[in-house]
DNA sequence: CCGAACTTTCAAAATTTTCTGAAAGATAAT
DNA sequence: ATTATCTTTCAGAAAATTTTGAAAGTTCGG
């Protein structure tokens, strides 16, 4: 197989399994494309790389950005602004982990909360079993919460140095 | 707030975040509808329950019984098939992390593997950055996989009795 | 200031996903 | 073997998401 066949392959792979985690196709693909470019791209290279506009391009490297996996790079002399993705795949799923906790799990933590206060009768069976539901699942997720932020905690700190380096 | 309030926004809360996840409203909210009845319900209650279409209830009636979070439930005497869901949150956590990784992070390994296959001359710089960053993934990949594993297996076993209750 | 080079925005169009409802398929009682 | 009850299917409709591209905005050198 040929290079830059294998990297289309990959591109498109990454694009499928990016729809299936509730990421938009286009944003996966262009952060396969900067993980596979040995350098950083302008939005004209990546237009031409995807076949996408300018517009699609411009928004999804914003999101990308933002996701904190994919940074602006700027040549000297050059007007034009560049991308690249962070390479390191550990990185960039302790970045996305931690940004979905961030973006999607605490709300509805709090969400949950609220619905705790209900009105009922003392011996309300049906509320009382509603609210050990509510309660079991915010447990449960402030636990698997912590345990993110330990994770990270870890990789942030030395471990980084020593153990993680066997996913590597 | 009302039982049947707050029953309603829970619904509604899981259906959002169902959204984010890849997983689509109904199905989430189908889930959540299950998940905060007390008894089993019939596809027309939950037809009713959350305004949906016959259709439509079968169709994510029976994806949630493939993704092994509700079953089927026969009532002696009744002709009509009622549904539960799963009540235990760390079970149905367990169930959605295993069967994802065996459909979408399995069948990613296994194309990554085809890609590393690359007619590349021997000094040839790009061919071998590209080789290390597939192998860096699947690195990961199978690392994270074994982990999830080893999670399942903890849980099916003896843990379950101990520590992880916790989470309960 | 002006204009060239580039980036951002956003309304409308295209695409993808989900939902509906009627029809066809089961199953069981009579 | 007929009918009543319930489940499944699926083509077309509706809704949601994504993409486009042209126009507006920005920035910089001269």
């Amino acid at each position: 197989m040929k290079l830059d066949e294998a990297k289309q392959q990959f591109i498109q792979n990454w694009g499928v399994l990016g729809t299936q985690w509730g990421i938009n196709r286009t944003m996966a693909q262009i952060h396969a494309l900067l993980l596979v470019s040995p350098e950083p791209m302008s939005a004209d290279e990546i237009m031409s790389g995807l076949k996408i506009s300018r517009g699609n391009t411009n928004m999804n490297v914003r999101e990308l950005m933002d996701w904190g996996i994919v940074e602006k790079v700027l040549k000297p002399g050059e007007r034009k602004e560049f991308f690249s993705a962070e390479k390191d795949i550990w990185v960039v799923a302790m970045r996305i982990i931690k940004e979905r906790k961030r973006r999607e799990v605490e709300p509805i933590l709090n969400a949950l909360n609220q619905l705790k206060d209900i009105d009922a009768g003392k011996g309300d069976k049906d509320a009382k079993q509603f609210i050990d539901t509510i309660n079991s699942i915010q447990k449960f997720a402030s636990q698997a919460s912590k345990g993110v932020d330990g994770l990270v905690k870890m990789d942030e700190h030395w471990f980084a140095g020593t153990l993680l380096k066997m996913f590597k």
